[in-house]
DNA sequence: CATTGATTTCAGAAATTTCTGAAATTCAAG
DNA sequence: CTTGAATTTCAGAAATTTCTGAAATCAATG
């Protein structure tokens, strides 16, 4: 391995932390060189860097644009691929869970509402089934909630996260708004009248 | 494998699932038993109904254990330990969280915060490095947004969920009243200077 | 349409992880 | 203490995953 002590110790560790994600250390070690890497690479001057043999950089990168977690690029007079990572983190990270989310969440949902049409033949099966549903209602309650933040622009999301536990504090507004006789839900977003002076002070 | 066919489809889901999230199939398989039978289960009768070898089971248990992921029952006139999964599923969630931020964030975070204290050597260091800063800052961000939730009760918690993107409506509320001048924040109940965070884009 | 260089594929080697059965250990009760 | 049921440990077997180098494929260029 053939990389400045500070960028080495951050691909290694980015090798270990991948293998217990499910994904290969070398797939693991490419992208976080990637990631801190200014310029594009192309897969020979990964192979110098991180010192793997040629075909299992190659496959690397596969699996990688399989994730779409690299962008290619080209440069002018030279036909190899040149891959980075987007600038943008937070586009990572929307990338990242919306992957995870097919492979993993979707499948397990389907399985779980299949499984919860069938006929259950015992007490066994149907307490298997209830607890089935709880986590099947769970899951596709914390889907729906990602589904809206991944729909939230950026700067949106990252003042929503800020706020924290703060957010608290909105809703037990919300709830004396809400208790106000005549008026509908200023969360629900039905019919808010526009009056700033209630709630507050 | 000695099973009703609907626990049994569900049992091997959960195995290969576990070995996409770095957890071996065996213990995906014992976990996911547990969390659909009713009554809690001792080792003998785990080896019995997925037929692996007991030695694998108590492995698979004590792994289990070490993720918090179990609990332990004792049955009168019985001294074999008794394991189930925790009836509330928040529970559950709460410590998978826990237990994944432990094992990966907080290394990696520690690691990150270590990195941005050396001196970079080069321009190529000097770019892994603010590369690296970026990362850390979102990692914080999210850590301590996840912190709040964490601590919200599971009430709160749910209803925040379900709220989803409409929280938005809300933000654009407190928006409007932070934009009056001289006014303490309706949302916080605090003085409202700018938001803490601007995010790690 | 042949040449050249880049890239991918693939079969087997190497490494790692998982699993087993036998032996060792633990611990409550006689 | 001894006994015996329950559990754990551990060394090696089995299975799986990862990695390599050689050969095949591809695609741009003259």
């Amino acid at each position: 391995m053939n990389l400045p002590p500070l960028i080495q110790t951050f691909v290694l560790h980015f090798g270990e932390m991948g293998s217990r994600w499910g994904i290969n250390r070398t797939v693991g070690q490419i992208y976080a060189l990637l990631f801190v890497s200014a310029e594009p690479l192309c897969a020979d001057q990964i192979v110098e860097k991180l010192g793997f043999s040629r075909s299992n950089v190659s496959i690397g990168l596969k699996e990688l644009q399989a994730w779409n977690l690299v962008q290619l690029k080209h440069l002018p007079d030279d036909r190899r691929d040149y891959f980075t990572t987007p600038d943008d983190l937070w586009q990572i990270v929307r990338t990242l869970v919306e992957e995870r989310k097919k492979r993993e969440i979707d499948p397990t949902l389907s399985l779980l509402r299949e499984t919860l049409l069938a006929e259950p033949m015992s007490d066994e099966e149907r307490h298997a089934q209830a607890r089935m549903r709880e986590m099947h209602d769970l899951i596709e309650l914390l889907t729906r909630w990602y589904g809206d933040m991944q729909r939230l622009e950026t700067d949106r999301l990252v003042q929503l996260l800020s706020l924290g536990a703060r957010v608290q504090k909105i809703l037990e507004m919300k709830d004396r708004l809400t208790l106000l006789p005549g008026r509908k839900s200023a969360a629900t977003g039905e019919e808010v009248p526009d009056d700033r002076q209630s709630g507050a002070s």
